[in-house]
DNA sequence: AAAAGGCATTGATTTATGTCAATGAAAATG
DNA sequence: CATTTTCATTGACATAAATCAATGCCTTTT
């Protein structure tokens, strides 16, 4: 249990045993099958959430009812939405499974006493939000400056697993697309070769 | 000197007037002048620079010569470019003053003693970092899920500041579009009222 | 004060992307 | 196993954005 949740805290900041032990007690296992919420558009969200198994999707939905993927989700990546969670404010974001899935929940309650308890958790907390705050950065920097045909061939290198596991429509989805483009993109690049 | 910095970190972490003391051991301030570069793509990036007056603007060029700007920095905002400060590799963003513009720079060295000696510190970056990925995160969703006329808007409501001190035509490549675009955005929305 | 450069706007045109609709294949469901 | 659904692709067409070019207005420089 919680086997890829500590191999990554691991990783980043060592741990003995006790430390694993301690640290177990203020987390949480759930379940979600496919399609199921984790999080939807004005709840609070209330947990920080650790893929040990499956997939998830955060995403907004406009006045049309057309889905605007923000983030993928797979093993060994953390989904919440942040800014509901840190505020208390209504959540902006949708978050649900694309496949059955197992999570590691951190509350909020449990955040903030970790934080308080325990400093290799703000620093593991610290090298989790950098690293992801270069992630999107990234992602930004590639939709102001590259064309769509490298968007989408530097999304595939960078992320093969997900292209992989997610219909083409939701990557869609994720570069701010219709399918009908992507499917265009696509097209055009095996052309080219 | 160093007064947003100080009372910025004051914000985030309190700090005594010795606590204060120390970290400015640390610090080293630095002048601007305008278009005067603070790094340049290809050189390491060696310091986080935080804006305690003036403006600077970090992007990058592409192929054809055009700049696509990732992020503007006014008095209390942080710039670099983070995965090139921290990995060692080589920065893919240039950064250079749109104003004269004075800093304050932590460079690695420093950076790693903080973090090490002093755990307040540690929040500090945790706290700003965060606040960081929420903000880039907001640009994203918008970006994907907004038409333009109402991205532009949110940008105005959001940074009425940047919007005053910074030329339309670099807004228009910080939202990832030519500068005749946003101005026939902008006149489609006076027009609307 | 004159000249030069940077800047925002507008028009005409081209190119890229979205929309609507249809099809066939594949996957999920009962 | 049959029947729905979901999905990706393609075509025809509409809309949006980029490009190219010209103008006038500031601001800076000389």
């Amino acid at each position: 249990m919680y086997e890829i949740f500590f191999r990554k805290f691991n990783d980043r900041v060592g741990l003995t045993r006790e430390e694993e032990e301690l640290i177990k007690q203020f987390l949480t296992p759930k379940k979600l099958r496919k399609k199921q919420y984790l999080l939807q558009e004005g709840d609070v969200c209330k947990h920080v959430a650790f893929v040990e198994k499956g997939a998830l999707k955060a995403y907004t939905v406009d006045e049309g009812g057309t889905e605007h993927i923000v983030q993928f989700a797979l093993e060994g990546w953390t989904i919440s939405d942040l800014y509901s969670f840190l505020t208390g404010e209504p959540a902006t974001y949708n978050i649900d499974a694309l496949e059955d899935a197992e999570l590691v929940l951190i509350s909020k309650s449990a955040h903030e006493e970790l934080l308080q308890q325990f400093p290799k958790y703000e620093t593991y907390i610290r090298l989790q939000i950098t690293g992801a705050y270069i992630a999107l950065q990234k992602r930004l920097t590639s939709i102001i400056s590259q064309p769509l045909e490298e968007r989408y061939s530097n999304f595939l290198a960078l992320y093969p697993n997900i292209a992989q596991r997610v219909p083409q429509h939701m990557i869609a989805s994720y570069m701010g697309l219709t399918p009908e483009t992507l499917s265009r993109v696509r097209s055009r690049i095996s052309a080219r070769k």
